[in-house]
DNA sequence: TTCTTTTGTAACAAGGTTGTAACCTGTCTC
DNA sequence: GAGACAGGTTACAACCTTGTTACAAAAGAA
């Protein structure tokens, strides 16, 4: 950890904090790491269906997750007027700004998981 | 996303996958992130009372999250028999490789907390 | 006309999680 | 003896979160 981050961490403000934990809270969501996770495999929008099977949660949840990421600006919606209904989810570019934080974790769950075989 | 982590994750067996979403749900946790954040800001073991200052969170909670971290092999804790107690909390060398990963998210973290002021 | 599809939402019961308050150990100090 | 300290544990009520089920819209297919 830089001693730069650690200061500024002692030197936030109160409204900051809440900010802070606020994120932290919406990333530590049921689901959301692995949703975050798979839309980033893929460089293209994905739809609510697709989204779904990848994580394997229900619905529910899994347009809550959405929903709370949209309310955040991590990611866009964008619905077709097909029939049936098309929706696309993708990333914004705050969000792509985590990737490399997200795959070097998943690197690191998936070493853990096969070495405990 | 690399090429061979997306292949890894489809290949992967029942067992392994249960592995990995028992890790996610281990970081998911309440004040997880924040406690893996503030023990690996310092390199020295720490106690339980500066962690829970840290972290602002009950004696419960703190608790909880370190039984956790100990039996997932993520810290190891060594009680002192001096009066009164002293107990120290060290994270292992797997929860050490973890180190980049929680930096760079927290750098994000703390940028998107900075912007939204 | 009814069935099918995608993408959800609403309501609700079941279960999980949290903080609080009370308590405990063990020794040193007042 | 009473308090104080660190580092917890236990019990429990209050709250939060989850999946399930039912439902909806819109239009093309059977």
């Amino acid at each position: 950890m830089s001693q730069e981050q650690s200061e500024r961490m002692q030197s936030m403000c109160e409204s900051a904090k809440a900010h802070v934990d606020d994120l932290l809270v919406l990333l530590s969501k049921s689901k959301m790491l692995s949703i975050l996770y798979v839309m980033n495999c893929d460089p293209d929008p994905m739809r609510f269906s697709e989204i779904k099977k990848r994580v394997d949660s229900s619905s529910t949840t899994v347009a809550r997750r959405l929903g709370e990421l949209e309310d955040h600006g991590l990611v866009t919606r964008t619905a077709y007027a097909t029939v049936p209904a098309t929706v696309e989810y993708a990333l914004t570019k705050d969000a792509i700004a985590l990737q490399p934080s997200l795959e070097s974790m998943f690197e690191w769950v998936l070493n853990r998981a096969d070495s405990s075989l």
